[in-house]
DNA sequence: GTATATTCGGACTTTCATATCTGAATATCT
DNA sequence: AGATATTCAGATATGAAAGTCCGAATATAC
């Protein structure tokens, strides 16, 4: 089985959806949310350090804490949150690995895997965080009876 | 950094394109196979054996043996050797791990991440083993030079 | 027939992403 | 102030993919 993104980016990718699809100033518990996607707790906990690391979310300490999306968040792609969990060149390596894989010396899936990486930078660039959650309601519908 | 294929798939894909830009009835050795693509040889050789057992390769053993693409191997595409190393459903998966992710139920990605998917099996299945050496032979020119 | 070169197959080791554990720090509530 | 609930951070554990090692089997050459 295929996986294009690590779990780690993976996981990222959903809290912050997660977080936009929330009433404003209604933070989430870190283990809210990780029964909602199921998603490990602790795990969880480390790559939301991250996200609040850079800017992403913000946290609440201590009783009625928790998770929410940054305000500036809202308007921005998951391009960055991709390259800060996968690197800032995420999709340079060949395709299929072949050594010294370059445009003037292409491996025969060269130009179809370009076009193909080309689809999903605009996959991830197109929609804003907000228009993301939007896109989901249906799925935030029922996982919100995870809020406990 | 993103890796779409695994490393088994990947080299298994290098062996099969370098073992078709090869004279007929001339077998190459693991040793050399290795050298050329930068594989490490003893784990190559477990990779070699699996497409041997699958029928894409043949080998003849001891001195003056090696490995050769199967007759029948020079007219298909590389999809089955994908499905051989990743399932035969590999693309199944959501891109971001959504739970429970589908057409019904989708993830915000989900359109999109369909369209790139039917372009990357596309790009697998539209050549075959021939044409896919020979759209290399710069390449093969290279690391011709490996023979030994 | 002996020496040599190779494939073949199984066991083992390494590495890294993923996951877990534990305790400290910090905020809130009564 | 004390009890409680949470984030935060570092250490540790797990599992699967990647890579290595060794010896058996087999074919060729002389």
């Amino acid at each position: 089985m295929i996986t294009l993104f690590s779990k780690s980016c993976e996981y990222a990718f959903q809290a912050i959806i997660y977080l936009a699809g929330r009433p404003i100033g209604k933070p989430a518990l870190q283990r809210e949310i990780s029964n909602a996607l199921s998603i490990p707790p602790h795990f969880l906990g480390k790559i939301l350090q991250t996200l609040r690391q850079h800017g992403y979310i913000t946290s609440q300490k201590g009783k009625n804490g928790g998770f929410s999306l940054s305000k500036s968040s809202r308007d921005i792609s998951l391009l960055g949150v991709a390259q800060l969990f996968e690197g800032p060149d995420f999709l340079a390596k060949c395709v299929i690995g072949f050594p010294g894989c370059s445009d003037d010396v292409p491996c025969p899936f060269h130009k179809e895997w370009k076009v193909a990486k080309e689809l999903i930078i605009e996959m991830i660039q197109y929609n804003r965080v907000n228009e993301l959650s939007e896109l989901i309601d249906s799925k935030l519908a029922y996982i919100k009876d995870f809020e406990i």
